[in-house]
DNA sequence: AGCGTTATATACTGAGTGGTATACATACCG
DNA sequence: CGGTATGTATACCACTCAGTATATAACGCT
């Protein structure tokens, strides 16, 4: 049924090659053309494509969002005790900062940090506080079975809690982004964990 | 003994000005020609003074870095208990990152999170870099006091707690961009140093 | 085959960039 | 006063940018 010539490229793996440009040098830093000889393709197709270089991000800001927000739902899932689900989280997280093949840090953490209020359009900053809040959306359910569970002390602010751990992971992002080792990253969320408010019955978590 | 045509601004106030233009809209997305208007001069004047955008971003750096550095180093040392000095200055820094003045953040955080690698000159990364290491410094020393005083749990490793702190500073930086509001940070440091090793002797402090 | 449709490739446009040449203004020193 | 040194202002340069017009190539359908 599809008439004409057929596209030459997958439109996913272009993203990806994008998505991994976008990455390394942020949005402003990135030009078209860059990103086209990285895709695989030419100009006027990623045009035809995808609209415009900010429609173009915003796609491949929503594949990576999806791809983490499948993950970090899958670990959060895995673990029956909240502490220890919410701790897999983020060492997993580390995993993902620390790799090699990537860039450092989170893109959406990068974005969202390190550029313009004004100079950004409100399709931009939509998408990126949309990612942001979809990313902590698993984690405050998460949270609030735990408090269920009683794997939270009685009082706890689930709201809070949730900001915590997002300020954690965002930290994460920006020391990875600077060259942190994997080690050293991993210890910090250990510490990090030393805040979970734990319930009154127990005395302590291995 | 200055010959010649006196200069008619003060260079301070205008980095100041300059500084407040790259804190808004980061390093790429700033042109130098927003950066002369900012700052009441002319291009010609800006580049005689600081030579080229990128040496003018450095000198702006310095300041917000010396800026920062008193201050914390002040809070560091107003309070004799090591907890709650850290405390105070992490309390200080979201009031600082949620100013209504500025952008909200850290300028070397933000500026860390947010951009390329490799477009990046070897200068500019290292300005960076210092800055980041010159500000763990204030805290790593009263870390290191703290444990020395017997505040901390004696087997705590100092370098792991300074980069949990680090990484709880560079995420506040960015929920703050990201606009989350004053007490919401105040609540996640609260969490944040239920993370602090008490000694052993001390049950909990208020 | 021939037609309509869609993708690709080259080359271009207008705007904006960092940086500067040139002309002029204002100071100190003799 | 003149001479020199410095700061300021306008206008400009070469370059890069995002985005596109035009021409051609490859498909399905009739």
């Amino acid at each position: 049924m599809t008439r004409g010539r057929p596209r030459e490229f997958d439109p996913d793996t272009a993203l990806d090659h994008a998505l991994a440009v976008f990455e390394r040098d942020g949005f402003e830093a990135t030009s078209v053309q860059s990103l086209a000889d990285a895709m695989g393709i030419c100009k006027p197709s990623l045009y035809a494509a995808y609209g415009n270089k900010e429609a173009l991000f915003i796609a491949a800001l929503h594949r990576y969002a999806a791809t983490c927000d499948a993950r970090r739902a899958a670990l959060l899932d895995a673990e029956s005790d909240g502490r220890r689900a919410v701790e897999a989280m983020l060492t997993d997280t580390v995993r993902a900062y620390t790799d090699c093949n990537s860039a450092g840090g989170c893109l959406i953490v990068s974005q969202t940090a390190g550029a313009s209020l004004d100079t950004r359009s409100d399709a931009m900053r939509d998408a990126l506080a949309a990612a942001m809040n979809d990313g902590r959306a698993a984690l405050h359910a998460r949270l609030q079975r735990a408090r269920g569970d009683g794997d939270l002390l009685g009082d706890t602010d689930v709201d809070v809690l949730m900001a915590y751990f997002a300020t954690v992971m965002a930290g994460l992002s920006v020391l990875a982004r600077n060259g942190e080792t994997r080690e050293a990253l991993t210890a910090v969320v250990t510490t990090a964990m030393r805040a979970w408010p734990l319930p009154d019955r127990q005395i302590s978590a291995s």
